[in-house]
DNA sequence: GGAGCAGTGCTAGATTTTTAGCATAATGCT
DNA sequence: AGCATTATGCTAAAAATCTAGCACTGCTCC
């Protein structure tokens, strides 16, 4: 078994799990057009399938095509990138997390969502009691 | 100038940018120590090297040792660490993202942590206003 | 029915990454 | 002074990544 952590995977690779945890799951041409500099359809091929060998990711058949997907929930892909956000920059504060997503996105938030991240809050509160 | 965004390092390199981004600075040896299956000292000295003609990273003497750091401000790091990681695990949704923070370290959080996380909330709807 | 897609599987080769090894310089100790 | 220790600089080469090319299959639409 493989302990695979984001962080042992290559470039290229990191860059086509990134995609696959954006999208959910993706056909061939679809991490290739979403990859920075796009290479040569074969060459995703040939990577998604070394990808595939390793276990990070697995195929299923969908319309005669292969759609990938993490083999990882979601979920669990979330989480241990949350935490290795919060381990790597934020000296596994969570206040400090917070504040800096508060900041960078202070724009595009509305009082409803404050509203719901208060919520949220409350709810850690009540729960920790 | 190169656009260093974090994705495009190689394993290694992002190995190193993680401790030196953790630790704020570090010398050839911490950081050797700090990798998973250290190589030789060699090797990272050569990385480092590598790392620095890049501009990822620079270095300064200090009683005869080179210590090593980020160019990039850790703030601005931070930010756009951030921003990846809501952009590519959480649709952009600051609120998903603190929901799965909260969870991921809720046994650690004391009612003082939740109640300063709370602040930042009123704060940022102060601010909006 | 066959020409033209659009997909897959595989392999060989170029390019990068990663590594160790050796030479050299400065320090501190006996 | 001589030696051990702990640095740095550089280079060659192993290992891994990344890439393109070709062969094959199945579909579709003239």
């Amino acid at each position: 078994m493989k302990n695979s952590t984001h962080s042992d995977l290559s470039r290229r690779e990191r860059q086509i799990m990134d995609i696959l945890y954006k999208n959910g799951r993706a056909t061939a041409t679809e991490v290739q057009t979403g990859l920075p500099k796009p290479p040569s359809y074969s060459a995703v091929r040939a990577m998604l399938r070394v990808l595939e060998e390793k276990g990070h990711i697995r195929h299923e058949e969908k319309d005669l095509r292969y759609v990938f997907l993490p083999t990882v929930p979601r979920d669990q892909a979330r989480r241990s990138a949350a935490s290795h956000l919060m381990h790597t920059f934020f000296e596994n504060s969570v206040e400090q997390t917070v504040a800096t997503l508060l900041d960078v996105s202070s724009r595009k938030l509305s009082l409803d969502d404050l509203d719901r991240i208060a919520a949220l809050i409350a709810a850690a509160r009540k729960e920790g009691k």
